[in-house]
DNA sequence: ATATTTTTTTAGACTAGCCTAAATTTAACC
DNA sequence: GGTTAAATTTAGGCTAGTCTAAAAAAATAT
């Protein structure tokens, strides 16, 4: 039951490269880049972690997380991402401050400390980058937020997030009758300055500018 | 400037060890009964921190911290403090719970988070066990606290803290109706083993030993 | 299908931190 | 003051995790 930081950044960079190509076998190379090490000492801990019952390694053929070892990966991005809505809701961070701080947060080994957090954070579905966060038996319920100038004509969006959170844009954003969970709909897009026109809940006809558009972060539903 | 966990207890522990018994000279045996581990691991580290200035070590003469030692020990007993506020007061913990986990909280390493959790506290000047928490440059404000067993009849007192934190201490503490802030009392000495008769909030009548009210430490009112 | 390049693994070495056992220094006692 | 006991340090060894250099396997190219 014992597991080192290093094991554990070990299988967040396995599970994390094995999303990212399609849930393929992950290289000893690929890790060894992500992690900025060595080949050699990838090689060493894939034994480590194989022997543990973490990662199916067979030589030269590539890794796969067993169930076990994709557990243990998706609890470290769960405490991560948990902890980034910490340092950014409640500590007042910028989200570009917060990765380094999480990165060393999210080793904190205490099942009772992330339960907590969860329930002190209202369980956020998604961190400061948009990203989903799995639940306690690692589920993933939601997908990855992106920003509402990336958004398709027609897609019905779901309003997640913020990535500029001044009090500025918030106070913006709430005269305008746009908050956390609000529908959304891009009608029309200006093809000159990329500013929209939305449809917010029932009621279409509201402008935005792009750089709005930029900070406004949306699940796409359909 | 890198320093390990590791090296950051030895020197908090030199630090509360040097404190306890008057700022002297802590001893090879002593580090290494308060960290449980083996006196020749004890004489390796000491070497390592006087190679990094931490503290003056001469062979045989125990050590002491120097200013830059001591600099970095208060800024753990710092850390671990907040985080220990942080713990109780935002996730609900019990006072009796916290020690482990900011034990591990102590060593994430960020200036401008410590700074921004402090303000999101609102600054606390002791954490959950009474203990004084030092401001940013290492500087203790508040006042010692005076043990239970201390104090004179009839005087207001507020409970601030403990000076035993074992989990039995505690939990005797919390059946006895007893938590930080409450108010007590004493209302009788037993000259011949020194036990008392309290007054908690407005409860007349606990009774408690020598050896606890030795561990309960409470700020004199009037 | 063979030669070359790329990827991966093995072999051997290093550091931090820990250990046990033995040697040494200091303290304590008669 | 000399002998014993206690405290401390030295010597040598272990593991986790890293590295470099070299060997081996797989992929690629001709």
């Amino acid at each position: 039951m014992e597991i080192s930081f290093t094991e554990e950044n070990y299988l967040k960079a396995i599970f994390s490269l094995s999303r990212l190509y399609g849930d393929a076998e992950v290289s000893t190379n690929q890790i060894s880049e992500h992690l900025n090490n060595k080949a050699a000492s990838v090689t060493d801990m894939l034994k480590r972690l194989a022997e543990k019952k973490f990662i199916d390694y067979k030589p030269y053929k590539g890794v796969r997380l067993t169930e076990k070892g994709r557990k243990t990966a998706v609890k470290v991005v769960r405490k991560h991402r948990l902890w980034e809505v910490f340092l950014v809701e409640k500590l007042k961070f910028k989200w570009d401050e917060v990765h380094d701080i999480a990165e060393q947060l999210e080793h904190i080994n205490s099942d009772e400390l992330i339960e907590k957090l969860d329930l002190f954070l209202g369980r956020p579905k998604h961190d400061p980058h948009g990203d989903p966060i799995p639940d306690a038996n690692g589920k993933f319920y939601a997908q990855k937020s992106i920003a509402l100038a990336e958004a398709k004509v027609k897609q019905v969006l779901v309003v997640t997030g913020v990535s500029d959170h001044s009090t500025q844009f918030l106070q913006y954003l709430s005269q305008s009758g746009i908050g956390l969970g609000d529908h959304l709909k891009v009608d029309e897009v200006n093809s000159y300055d990329h500013s929209l026109k939305v449809k917010v809940n029932k009621n279409h006809g509201l402008f935005l500018s792009h750089k709005v558009a930029l900070n406004i972060l949306v699940e796409v539903k359909s």
